[in-house]
DNA sequence: TCTGGGGTCCTAGGACCC
DNA sequence: TCTGGGGTCCTAGGACCC
């Protein structure tokens, strides 16, 4: 069973404030309408041609009466983690497969808690009832079907997609709806007159694995109603993060090294405190940036001992520029940056010097105060000043 | 005209070793 | 004068997800 949101921040939104309700809604990146996107679109604002993922200008073009409300990732997640535990009950094995879709194994639980349907119509009338937003459920043979199944229906859906009609039923669906083929998938497959689901089926194991390689042997699955046992981006909540980062879009493209090394010294500091309140450490640190033609450049750099210390963190990212990018920073103009830390391992706490131990009682220290009287009260100097929005 | 921010996973190729 | 075959580790970048 394939437990989906519908307009999930948007719809919270709406549920937390009554004047947005029937209006079109549109969560937005950030609170500048400038260089961001739309997060998640009302039915009313969706119903205007607004969509996830459409820039916040063209939307705002669009349709200049909707309210732009800025993304509040806390109250997302907070409301996220209340509905998974609300399901916990229902099935020994529940999962959760992004901050809005949830899955849950039903393979042995009607015997206890009655047909897959039934119990699928309790969760959205709770779900409803409890947080003030609707959901669409999929039940079907594996993840992925079920998955394709909740979204049949929406908003607020119900769909049982048995094995036998699987084909039948999505026959005509465009290949591009499955999870896991995006536009490139896409434009490959429609190359070889693939275009919806039924198309799939005319091909053999061989053709897929020769032309995709493993990706083959998932998608020739999928063509047979399985999900190959292949899903991308499925993770439970008890997995630990193999990466932390934090990027930013600079409001206008900058040249100027001193304003672009403050503002990666606060992504420095951000991954830092993070990766410190997650109790981990990183030992390999990647830096990106994105240049005014949009293009994403990547550099990282492995180091020998993990640290979660903002300013050590700073001075790698650094010497990973210094390094890999053949001018530094002097002369590169830049739309966005980006630091992250990977190669996570558990905070040690070792230290081996006095200076190290004294280093870390300040960070500590600096942690508790940020705790205590909120966030930024106390940082680096060479943030000069500046802010995350 | 404009394209965010948080991630995961896979692949190709180079460096290096025996 | 012409360079194998096995392996690991590391890096950059692309594809995909919500």
């Amino acid at each position: 069973m394939h437990i989906d949101m519908d307009a999930f921040f948007a719809s919270i939104e709406q549920a937390s404030d009554p004047r947005l309700r029937g209006k079109p809604v549109i969560v937005g990146g950030r609170a500048d309408k400038q260089r961001t996107v739309v997060c998640a679109a009302s039915y009313e604002a969706k119903r205007l041609g607004i969509d996830s993922a459409m820039s916040c200008a063209e939307a705002f073009r669009i349709c200049p009466q909707a309210e732009f409300v800025a993304a509040d990732t806390a109250k997302y997640i907070f409301t996220s983690r209340a509905i998974f535990d609300m399901l916990k009950p229902y099935s020994p094995h529940v999962e959760q497969a992004s901050v809005d879709e949830f899955c849950l194994d039903m393979t042995d639980t009607e015997k206890f808690l009655g047909p897959a349907e039934e119990v699928a119509r309790g969760i959205k009338s709770r779900i409803r009832s409890e947080f003030g937003i609707t959901a669409s459920v999929g039940i079907s043979e594996n993840r992925l079907f079920a998955k394709i199944a909740s979204k049949l229906k929406k908003p607020d859906g119900l769909f049982v997609l048995d094995k036998e009609d699987i084909a039948s039923t999505l026959k005509d669906m465009p290949v591009e709806k499955i999870t896991g083929i995006g536009s490139s998938l896409k434009r490959t497959l429609n190359g070889f007159g693939i275009f919806i689901y039924s198309d799939m089926a005319r091909f053999g194991r061989e053709f897929y694995f020769n032309e995709f390689g493993k990706l083959g042997l998932w998608l020739y699955g999928v063509s047979r109603g399985e999900d190959g046992g292949f899903v991308p981006s499925w993770h439970g909540e008890e997995a630990p993060p193999k990466s932390v980062g934090h990027s930013y879009t600079l409001p206008y493209n900058a040249h100027n090294p001193e304003l672009i090394r403050a503002w990666l010294r606060l992504l420095c500091e951000m991954v830092a405190s993070r990766l410190r309140a997650l109790e981990l450490e990183g030992r390999c640190l990647h830096v990106f940036l994105r240049r005014p033609d949009l293009v994403f450049v990547s550099k990282q750099k492995r180091f020998q001992v993990p640290t979660a210390d903002g300013a050590e963190i700073f001075m790698r990212a650094m010497a990973v520029i210094n390094d890999r990018l053949p001018r530094g920073l002097e002369k590169f103009r830049m739309r966005a940056l980006g630091v992250s830390a990977s190669m996570l391992t558990p905070a040690g706490g070792s230290c081996l010097f006095e200076s190290e131990r004294k280093r870390m009682d300040l960070i500590r220290s600096i942690d508790g105060i940020n705790g205590k009287y909120g966030e930024w009260t106390v940082y680096p100097a060479g943030v000069n000043g500046i802010r995350p929005t």
